[in-house]
DNA sequence: GTCTATAGTGTGATAGAC
DNA sequence: GTCTATCACACTATAGAC
């Protein structure tokens, strides 16, 4: 019983050091000190190693973004899930491909019963819902206040974004020469093309910078709670 | 001679189809009635066919962008290339998997040798370069006008529009629930953000809608010039 | 130039003994 | 529960005959 939280913890380790593609179960099983056949009674298929760790990604993700919940301006809000974003993408290269640039089909097919495959499915969906749902909040925020036009749909909004974030991240991640900009500064452009509040930065480094139209009164709230979640 | 073009035009298919992760040297050199000995007289690896692949990719794809050169308005250019991107991504996944969403180390490590190692780098730099030329320049127009911010560097806002369209395609290529938003939209809503002046669309579908404010001379600039470029 | 044959290495997953 | 042994594949790339 404890072997399946060993499996899970070594797969973790050897997915953010080298990659999910090159987790095998033989290396797996080496690495545990046992036959690669007891992997398979803890878990039906290499793939649903896969799955569990997406999920545990997903799960470490969320908590980065509730760890901004209590910034109440929407627009520093969405600035410093944004920063989560990007950072948690770069700080753990591999477990972000797992989660995100994997393609569909590589877990669906794994279980390959009908009945097993749904759970699955809204797994995936829940985790996706879960975490575009503060993004949607804070661009409901922003437009509650008028400070969005009023077509914008807010989880339109949301996807938009993280669709540019994820875009950030990922060719980031190809380690390519291209995009030459620094991933911060692209994050910064991409919000403040966003939400045109760019001014407004609740407790940040360089908040003396360019024009400070607007300060904020809420500053305390730049002291982020510990994330006692986990 | 023949035959290396013929191994060409046989790999475009099957990754254009299958995606180039199932290109495999057998099927290859079955595909086109050799041996798959005979592959490797014309080409060193499977990783050499990738970046011809991916080379012959950035042409078509450069040849997208230069049909839109001709319209005038920046803004209404920057939305047609954008449009072009997502749609040359959406129309070839596999292709724009192999140019876009492979590790980077996949090529290079192709070619191992140290002298040739250094063209494949530069030519997929120049590919980069030659690409969001044309965007950073309608962005330098945008901000001669005065209709983007002076601080907006137009090489940053390039590669920031850039990524912004790569995560849309990247995301819908996975074919997961989320983005549920369609690709035009989230399309739309990014432009919308990148240059604030959503309201000039040249020439296009959907010019009756929402609040046409400004109505833009040039229309015929529309008909774009036949591809002929190939 | 092109072939046959094969080396060499990897993989996920399972059957059946203990 | 765990093992050994193995099935059944896939792959890139090369050696050497023609």
């Amino acid at each position: 019983m404890a072997l399946r939280e060993r499996i899970l913890e070594v797969s973790r380790e050897i997915v953010r050091r080298e990659g999910f593609a090159s987790l095998s179960m033989r290396k797996l099983a080496g690495a545990i000190d046992y036959s690669p056949a007891a992997l398979y009674l803890h878990f039906r298929s290499r793939s649903e190693i896969a799955r569990a760790l997406s999920m545990e990604g997903h799960l470490r993700l969320r908590e980065a973004f509730v760890a901004q919940a209590s910034i109440a301006e929407p627009a520093a809000r969405l600035h410093a899930m944004a920063r989560a974003y990007v950072e948690f993408g770069l700080a753990e290269p591999q477990t972000y491909r797992l989660m995100f640039m994997e393609p569909a089909g590589s877990f669906e097919a794994a279980t390959d019963g009908i009945d097993t495959n749904a759970p699955a499915v809204a797994e995936a969906a829940d985790a996706g819902a879960a975490m575009l749902a503060p993004i949607a909040d804070a661009f409901l925020e922003l437009r509650s206040a008028g400070r969005l036009p009023p077509h914008a749909a807010p989880a339109a909004c949301a996807e938009g974004l993280w669709a540019s974030l994820h875009g950030v991240v990922a060719l980031k991640l190809n380690g390519a020469a291209w995009p030459a900009t620094p991933a911060e500064t692209l994050v910064e452009l991409l919000l403040e093309a966003w939400c045109k509040q760019a001014d407004v930065r609740v407790g940040d480094k360089r908040n003396a910078g360019t024009k400070p139209r607007k300060a904020e009164p809420q500053g305390n709230s730049a002291n982020r709670p510990d994330t006692s979640t986990r």
